[in-house]
DNA sequence: GGAAAAAACTGACATGAAGCAACTATTTTC
DNA sequence: GAAAATAGTTGCTTCATGTCAGTTTTTTCC
């Protein structure tokens, strides 16, 4: 077996959806002290669960919900990344020295987030190392995914990016055909570095392709082969 | 105090430059079983150390040399960062699952590298948690680095980003106002996401411009504080 | 040390994609 | 349930940036 294996293209999905599995590693001790320094809230549709540059209080866990992790500044912002439940977010604030958070989050739908007091989880990063391991197993893997955006949304243009984010929304996000978008227009433009105006001219363009259906909200991919053709070459 | 502090810029910069400390947080038994199972090896100016899409087979430790980590595909390249010495590589291929290169690293200059069995480094962080913690905090630094990057090429244009590299290459690699570069021009095209054509007039511009001066390959900074406002304001 | 290859540069040109302005549709709010 | 605000849409214009084709300079290597 060749050590070099057929070059996939680079994967270019925004949505980070992993499993909880990061809680059974800890001891029974280790869970109640999570437990014990964590509270559950419920974030209206639309509210900022934490913003760049506050101190990391805490670390975030997407029980419930959809959200938003961006850059802002100046009226330019960037999506990161989206998030779907049993999802851990504010890792990234994890490092000596600097202990801010990198990134804004916000809700697009009623959430809910447990809140960890980022000591303990520290705590418990520095004394089980089953546990930290598999932080880091999860962080690379939004890594990897994050390399693929950066590489789509700088060397691809708008056709490419637009069906890149068309389906990752359908494979990660709904995981069906046709779905309602809870995002607006000028969402989908930081998600993909266009203008609101372009995402708009090229969704339409892509209906009077027949590549996708399209009614205000309501989307639904006709040909997904096509798509991933596009998404290919750029 | 208040929560929030004054939202300090997005960090732009390309470069990772860590010390070597992890290799103390080992215990002496740990240290015997890294150097028994590593061998450092020179690799000539321009040498692929590892392609995207391989099996990874080792953690790559920058000894000495300067490197360029990067994304290719159908001619088009987009430099993830580059690296200089004392400084861990190949750290994100350790996930669960998946366990392939997410990308190539190839050589600017002579480099030793020493190259460590994965196995035996993912043997380590799951038995030292200590050492574990601080690749987290190391993996949590580049992943700033990233998203800086990712901003600066997704919503700055050609002035914006060629004073990112320049700023970064003075502050992070060579540490002085003038160096030689071993980049070509193609490369700063790959680092910031324009055409070398691009590169090379907006280089022009800069230098008439006063803000930097230039003869082929040794470049120096005039002008940083013009620079940076040029970086921040895109 | 000189030929060949690679990199750097230049100008003309084409075009992708953003910005603007105006207008419509939809949602929120009191 | 009307008014206000927000989101979606369209055509037109402009400009930033890539592409191409050609020249010069620098580097490589027998």
């Amino acid at each position: 077996m060749s050590l070099i294996t057929e070059s996939k293209s680079i994967s270019h999905c925004s949505v980070f959806n992993y499993n909880q599995s990061w809680y059974e590693l800890l001891t029974e001790d280790e869970k109640l002290l999570i437990d014990g320094h964590s509270v559950s809230l419920v974030f209206k549709k639309g509210e900022t669960v934490c913003k760049r540059g506050a101190f990391a209080s805490h670390i975030y866990f997407l029980e419930e919900g959809l959200v938003k992790v961006y850059l802002e500044e100046r009226n330019k912002n960037l999506i990161l990344m989206l998030s779907t439940k049993n999802n851990l977010l504010g890792l990234s604030a994890i490092y000596d020295g600097n202990n801010k958070l990198p990134y804004t989050v916000s809700t697009y739908t009623n959430s809910t987030i447990r809140m960890i007091d980022i000591q303990i989880f520290r705590q418990l990063l520095k004394q089980n190392s089953e546990f930290s391991f598999h932080i880091i197993s999860l962080l690379n893997e939004k890594t990897a995914q994050i390399y693929g955006r950066f590489f789509s949304l700088t060397q691809k243009q708008l056709h490419g990016r637009l069906a890149d984010i068309l389906l990752c929304l359908s494979n990660r996000i709904f995981k069906s055909k046709s779905f309602e978008l809870p995002l607006s227009r000028a969402d989908l433009g930081d998600l993909t570095g266009m203008s609101t105006e372009s995402v708009i001219r090229m969704m339409k363009e892509f209906k009077d392709d027949g590549l996708i259906d399209m009614n205000c909200k309501s989307i639904e991919l006709l040909d997904v082969a096509r798509l991933e053709r596009i998404s290919e070459f750029g």
